[in-house]
DNA sequence: GCGGAAATCAAACAAGCGTTTCAATCGATT
DNA sequence: AATCGATTGAAACGCTTGTTTGATTTCCGC
């Protein structure tokens, strides 16, 4: 695991490990290459003698943390006869262990965060070969769970809310943690405690859970013709 | 309304105007105080003049966006016997407006939202002064919803998961437009149909509306007792 | 109409940026 | 050991950045 202590001996891999690391911390253009090479521990000149230049060694980075991403992080692989609500539940949880990186260095994922926020040329590459395929399992999974009574766009628009629950604890974590009192942030940012709020969550709305709450029935039809 | 068009006489509101969009578009160090001046029509020495450095103008800007926003969308106001699914759906659909923005140019809210993304010293006051008041509104709803039976942890959990499903048509709406089929895009990134969706899922999740589908009941203790 | 503060302007400043140069060094091949 | 391409190094390139200067213009009370 040539990471954050033992290097690589190779120049090329030292400069994409600093590069992501400090692309993923300061964005494209705050980004020097002179930091990036102080970093990886060679000369300003080597970024453009491997690279060309600043925008080639970008992309590159990006596809590197991407791809080192994929390999340590499988595809989820079920045994037959697993249930749907627990399928959900473990989607859920390896996507937030993901996003929220109990174990390794979040760069990575940082580094993705900003593509997907502010997309360049290297955006389209990651949808299609990382986001998509994550995406068309939660919405197997969707399906299977609703017995594949819903229409497509229906299923969809369930998944990009799973989604949705679990990104905005990445994207605006620091905001959450200002939200919610001091004593109980510790018990909130962790990935399980978020997984099971957001399985729980979508397995009512979905009902094949219990739901959070029902007070007196008979509140739905105000919404069901709101004029 | 001094924007895009009659921009305002007074220059140093030029300025505040031409920074919040362009600090907005590209972000803090990207921004030069050239681009920013030309876009104002002002000498690049105004900026100095007026707000010192580029970084008292950048707090300045964001302020600026952030009271001008707080003005032209005011608290909702509810007549009392309101059902609380209705004042769901209207916190829902009104943040939605306010974060695709409908009507007005969109810089504002993305501004403010570079900040909540990755925070500098704008970002508390942006908080206490306008997202936790709309947060507790969102939670006194919630809790009218749940017939005050949760504990206040579930309910801000409830809340944070109705923030997320919207917060990612916002943050990440390039990334949901790729990995929705392109007929059906124009139909997605209406805040109604948003909203219509965020609305009926939470409202399934808490037990106040009819949930998405009941397959076969009893797959629910499969997780219940995941071990 | 005039004096003086406020505001604007073109020009230049030093510092930092990405990039290039070219000589010095390394390492394998003959 | 000699050679030659691949790699590294220190220094400088041209350009853009934020900021400052000092002269000029504008505006307003008298």
């Amino acid at each position: 695991m040539p990471d954050s202590a033992a290097e690589s001996r190779d120049p090329r891999e030292r400069i994409l490990l600093a590069a992501g690391r400090e692309f993923a911390e300061r964005g494209y253009e705050p980004a020097t290459v002179r930091d990036i090479c102080t970093a990886a521990g060679v000369n300003v000149a080597a970024v453009n003698y491997y690279f060309g230049d600043k925008h080639r060694l970008y992309i590159e980075s990006v596809k590197h943390a991407h791809e080192a991403r994929l390999r340590q992080v499988p595809q989820p692989d079920w045994a037959p006869g697993t249930p749907a609500a627990q399928k959900l539940r473990d989607f859920v949880g390896s996507m937030l262990d993901r996003m929220l990186g109990g174990d390794q260095p979040p760069w990575q994922v940082r580094l993705m965060m900003r593509e997907l926020l502010q997309p360049t040329e290297a955006c389209r590459e990651l949808v299609e070969d990382y986001i998509r395929p994550h995406f068309g399992i939660l919405l197997g999974v969707l399906n299977e769970l609703t017995g594949s009574a819903l229409p497509a766009s229906e299923v969809r628009r369930l998944g990009l809310s799973i989604i949705g629950q679990c990104f905005l604890y990445r994207a605006a974590g620091d905001v959450v943690a200002m939200l919610v009192p001091g004593g109980e942030i510790d018990a909130y940012h962790t990935p399980q405690a978020i997984a099971d709020h957001v399985t729980r969550f979508t397995l009512a709305a979905i009902g094949v859970a219990e739901p959070f709450a029902r007070p007196d029935v008979g509140t739905v039809s105000a919404l069901e013709s709101p004029r």
